[in-house]
DNA sequence: CTAATACTTCAGTATACATTGAAATATTGG
DNA sequence: CCAATATTTCAATGTATACTGAAGTATTAG
């Protein structure tokens, strides 16, 4: 997962990412839309690659982006943790060096 | 929300968000919790609250964070509209710059 | 005011990341 | 094999990030 959140952090890839929600989509295609040079454009595939958000297939003499939608199913379930998990913890009702007054002046 | 992205790609500010779902907390509980240094921890914690996924305020002479979930739903609306949203874009049916076949060889 | 505690800011360093041009690799077609 | 196209790898550079110790600020108590 560190490598998905990693991934996501930059706002060229998610750019990227937004554009493959359109369907699949060659580098060039990418490096276009994105506005980045083929050489950039290479690396943060690459780190999407890694981070397992988007699948490569060779077709002719193009490489053929796609979504890996499964992904960002594990990266909503663990932000959903976040949220909802609160129950489940220790929940403190007092703060630990918190003497109980704090002051009135 | 470039600064959530950011702010929840490093695995030191998830844990600290992690702690955070049981409740209030001081920094000098987070540092101890997290295992890092008072300053390192200052400097997280600075970059959780610009992302405004924590909040802070003094009580006494300690300052307790607790977390801001409303971030935390703006990041599940984008990642599920990146999963979901699929039909309102191009989809493309057939890649532009493959001709339609991809040699037998 | 002085001392103690809690935390932050400063200054410096080491590492990671994004970007670029040039060279390398892969595929297609003659 | 050679040339053309598509993309990646290499090498270098500038910037951002994470961490640390020392000094600074805020609050409380005497």
């Amino acid at each position: 997962m560190q490598e998905a959140y990693k991934a996501i952090a930059d706002p060229t890839r998610r750019r990227i990412l937004k554009y493959l929600r359109g369907g699949e989509r060659t580098a060039g295609e990418l490096a276009e839309q994105a506005g980045i040079g083929r050489t950039a454009l290479s690396h943060h595939l690459m780190v999407l690659k890694l981070a397992d958000l988007v699948r490569v297939e060779r077709r002719g003499q193009f490489q053929v982006y796609s979504l890996n939608t499964t992904v960002f199913q594990d990266l909503l379930t663990e932000i959903i943790g976040w949220l909802g998990g609160m129950d489940d913890q220790e929940t403190t009702e007092e703060l630990h060096p918190v003497e109980d007054k704090v002051s009135d002046a």
